[in-house]
DNA sequence: GCAACACGATAGTAATACTATTATATTTGC
DNA sequence: GCAAATATAATAGTATTACTATCGTGTTGC
């Protein structure tokens, strides 16, 4: 796996940022500026300062700065879907599956050099502190008719496949995958800024297991 | 149980709102408007408008629209507290406690009239749409500091509380009740605008029943 | 009966989230 | 190699938001 391509909806831009320079500078400084501001604090203008372009410019990339955060986050399902497409070829019981997944979803990720303007470990980090946000909207009906959520529902899907492996007469485990995977994100956070929330005292591991013991003894 | 008090933390507001006929209007009036608009589009100005005074006025109660929302969610949590210890005194075991605790979490409220001010109903629909938004932010830290959180981080403690019951050597009860709170929130959301995420085809009683069977088979 | 306070009314400000226009630079098609 | 199309920079402008400040009046408590 040389050629590597994330495919995100083109209902996620304007214009796509992934074919022009600008572009690129566009998403690789939002990632940056999302990470230190927060989702609130950042506006397309200090995107615009920042890499010596113009407001303007960005606009024409993106509707506004919430399509710009829906773009990141499924650039990142997108990533995660081929990141554990990878690993399960080396895998052969479905229980070591969803294993690895949960330590793909809350282990901090490595940098790929061949996308050298996605810096993936501070978007996976964006990931656990915005992405609620996406679809906690008035808007989220329209925005899931255009693709918005699809990264989100298929890697869902996939997980659901596999827990079907284990056991066909499980009744809930599109619920059950949903609730591991936003699980992840606010165990994480969790640890961080309100660790009375989590057990987890030793680290992300201790996240790992909890969530593997909760999704395998569920399915059974 | 007749003289019925919730208590919020001081630091949710500049001035209590429960103790001045123009509070409760504001609180009224703010549940209403959050549930139409949502947090994004709920504006002061729109609350003051409303209930015929002004923004000026609201002002002298909260701080912003974030300890507005922060205040409504913690007031919720409190009064779940209440309904969750006066269930317990009737119930028997551990398991059934539990249960309940998914139940009321999940199942529609019933309107106090003893508080006509707040909308129970329409407060859990805000709790469910909006409760992210007052932990993911950059100020999270200061805010925990304040008591942005207690009640939560209560409930999460009383629920850990009865599963040592059920067993004392489960490892995980903070990060497994944070889940399951947040999970009965997202499902609920889940059902009404992102289906495919979610296997509650039939209505709350089955989200109650996923999340049962989940914390049940986890703690074992 | 007066001091303190609550509220309403009004004004003002900086920042945000855009939209529009024009000029210049670059790419592309032929 | 040149014209046409496109991309970007530069600038300006607007409505709204999220406040802050001041002042006058009415009400309440002591």
């Amino acid at each position: 796996m040389n050629a590597l391509n994330i495919t995100v909806s083109d209902k996620l831009y304007l214009k796509n940022p992934d074919e022009t320079e600008l572009g690129r500078k566009i998403l690789s400084k939002s990632i940056e500026l999302l990470n230190t501001l927060g989702y609130e604090q950042f506006t397309f203008k200090k995107v615009g300062t920042a890499i010596e372009s113009t407001e303007a410019s960005i606009y024409r990339y993106f509707q506004n700065k919430h399509q710009l955060l829906a773009y990141l986050i499924n650039w990142y399902w997108g990533w995660l879907e081929i990141k554990m497409a990878n690993e399960f070829i080396l895998l052969n019981t479905p229980e070591h599956k969803l294993e690895k997944a949960i330590e793909l979803l809350v282990l901090p990720m490595e940098q790929d050099d061949r996308i050298p303007h996605i810096n993936e470990n501070q978007l996976q980090n964006i990931v656990v502190s915005e992405y609620p946000k996406i679809y906690l909207t008035k808007d989220v009906d329209q925005e899931n008719q255009e693709g918005y959520f699809l990264g989100y529902k298929r890697i869902c899907d996939t997980l659901s496949k596999i827990a079907y492996q284990i056991n066909p007469d499980f009744e809930h485990p599109h619920s059950l995958f949903a609730t591991v995977i936003e699980a992840a994100q606010s165990q994480q956070f969790f640890v961080e800024h309100l660790p009375r929330l989590s057990d987890a005292k030793q680290g992300p591991r201790d996240i790992v297991s909890f969530l593997t013991q909760m999704t395998l003894k569920t399915i059974q």
